[in-house]
DNA sequence: ATGACCATGTAATCCGTTACATGATTCG
DNA sequence: CGAATCATGTAACGGATTACATGGTCAT
C-alpha cells in the first residue's frame, strides 16, 4: 500500500493523525489526500508492525494527542520504497471519459460549455498553485540555495504549477478545434 | 460510481464484457481502465438496474457470448451525468510524493537518478502516444472534419500528448535545477 | 451556553485488484 | 494434441469513503 509509505515519509517529523491531515489539506494535498477515518486505522497498524511508535502528549489547545515517530525499521523501509525507483500508479480522468462521450449529449456546443466549464475549474486551481509558489519565493527566490527538504518540495511544486498549466493549454486548444469545427458546420448549412 | 457511467458510455454501439475489456486495453485506457472481474458484476448490476439489456449471441469464433445494449433509462442516466459537467477526481501521485522524501535517501544524486528514471518510463509512454495520434492522422491529417465521435476521441488523445510532453519538460526543468545545485555543492566543498 | 476547532476513533459500505475456476474454439 | 485466444464468471482481500460516535478546550 501506498499510503504506509506517505505516512511514513510526512513523519520526518514527530504527528499526530490529526497533524498528518492537515498537512494533506495543505501541500502534500497536490499528490496525494487521505481521510482521518483511513489515517488512525493505518497508524495503529504501523505501529503493530514496528515501523512507527506513538506517545500520548498534553496538545497546546485541546485534548491529548497521540504523536507518531518512526522507528528505525520504520526509515528502512521508508528508503526501500524509494530505492525501488518511480511508482507509476494508473491515473483515472473521468472528465476525459466524459468529453469522450460528449458527441452523443448533443450539438458542438454542449462540448464548447464542457471545455470552458473545465478551463475555469482548473484556472481556479492554477491561480492556488500560484500564489503558494509566489509565496514560497518571497523569502528566497533562489531555491537551488534552499535546505535539501524545501527544494524537494519545491520541485513537487512545479509539477503542480507545469502539469495544471499544460492542461489548460489542452484546453484552449480543444476550443480552438471547436470553434473551427462550428464555423464549418454553419458554412455547409448556409451552403444548402 | 464512475465506471458504471464509464461503460454506459462506451455501450454506444452493442459489446460484450470482453470486448470493453478489449477497449480499455486499446484507446479508452488513457483515462481509464478495469478488469474483467470489475467488469462482468458491473454489467449484470446496471442490468438488474434497468440501465442496460442483454442477449446472448454465437461468436465469430469462440463460445457464445453476452451482448450487452443501452436502454432508454441508460442513456437517459449517461446524459444526465455529462449535464453535471466536468467531474474532477482526486488524483494521485505516488512519484512525486516519492520526490518530496528523496532528501533524506541520500545525496542530490539519488534525486537525479530517480528523476532521469522518471523521465525515461514518461517518455515511453509519450512514444506510444505520438504513434496512436500519427496513425490517427495519416488517414485525414485535419480531425476538424472527422465524423463527430472521432473527433471528440481524438481531444481525449491530445489530452495524453500535453499533459506526458508537459510532465517530460517538468523532469528536464527538475534536473536542470539539480544540476545547478550540485555545482554549488562541490563549489562550496572547494572552498575549503 | 453555543459554536468553532481540536482530537480520536469505529462501522458499514463501496470500489478495485488478484487469484481462482471453467470451458469452447481455432490454428499449427 | 497442445497452445493461444475467446469467453464468462466467483471468491477473497485490500484500499478508500461516508457515516456515525464521542468528548475536550477556547473564545464570544
Amino acid at each position: 500500500m501506498s499510503l504506509d509509505h506517505i505516512l511514513l515519509g510526512m513523519l520526518r517529523r514527530p504527528a499526530s493523525g490529526y497533524d498528518l491531515k492537515q498537512e494533506f489539506e495543505q501541500g502534500v494535498r497536490h499528490f496525494w489526500s487521505a481521510e482521518l477515518s483511513q489515517i488512525y486505522p493505518t497508524l495503529t497498524r504501523l505501529e503493530r508492525q514496528g515501523l512507527l511508535k506513538s506517545s500520548r502528549e498534553p496538545s497546546a489547545q485541546g485534548p491529548e494527542r497521540r504523536v507518531y515517530r518512526r522507528t528505525d525499521k520504520g526509515r528502512k523501509e521508508l528508503l526501500q520504497w524509494l530505492r525501488g525507483g518511480p511508482v507509476m500508479g494508473k491515473q483515472r480522468f473521468a472528465y476525459v471519459a466524459q468529453l469522450a462521450f460528449l458527441h452523443e449529449a448533443g450539438d458542438l456546443q454542449a462540448t464548447r460549455e464542457f471545455m470552458e466549464r473545465l478551463r475555469e475549474e482548473l484556472r481556479a486551481y492554477l491561480d492556488f498553485l500560484e500564489v503558494t509558489e509566489k509565496d514560497a519565493l518571497a523569502a528566497n527566490p533562489r531555491p537551488e540555495s534552499w535546505p535539501e527538504a524545501e527544494f524537494h518540495e519545491y520541485l513537487c511544486l512545479r509539477m503542480g504549477v507545469t502539469s495544471i498549466r499544460a492542461r489548460i493549454v489542452w484546453c484552449e486548444e480543444c476550443l480552438t478545434r471547436i470553434r473551427a469545427r462550428q464555423r464549418k458546420v454553419k458554412k455547409r448549412e448556409a451552403a444548402k
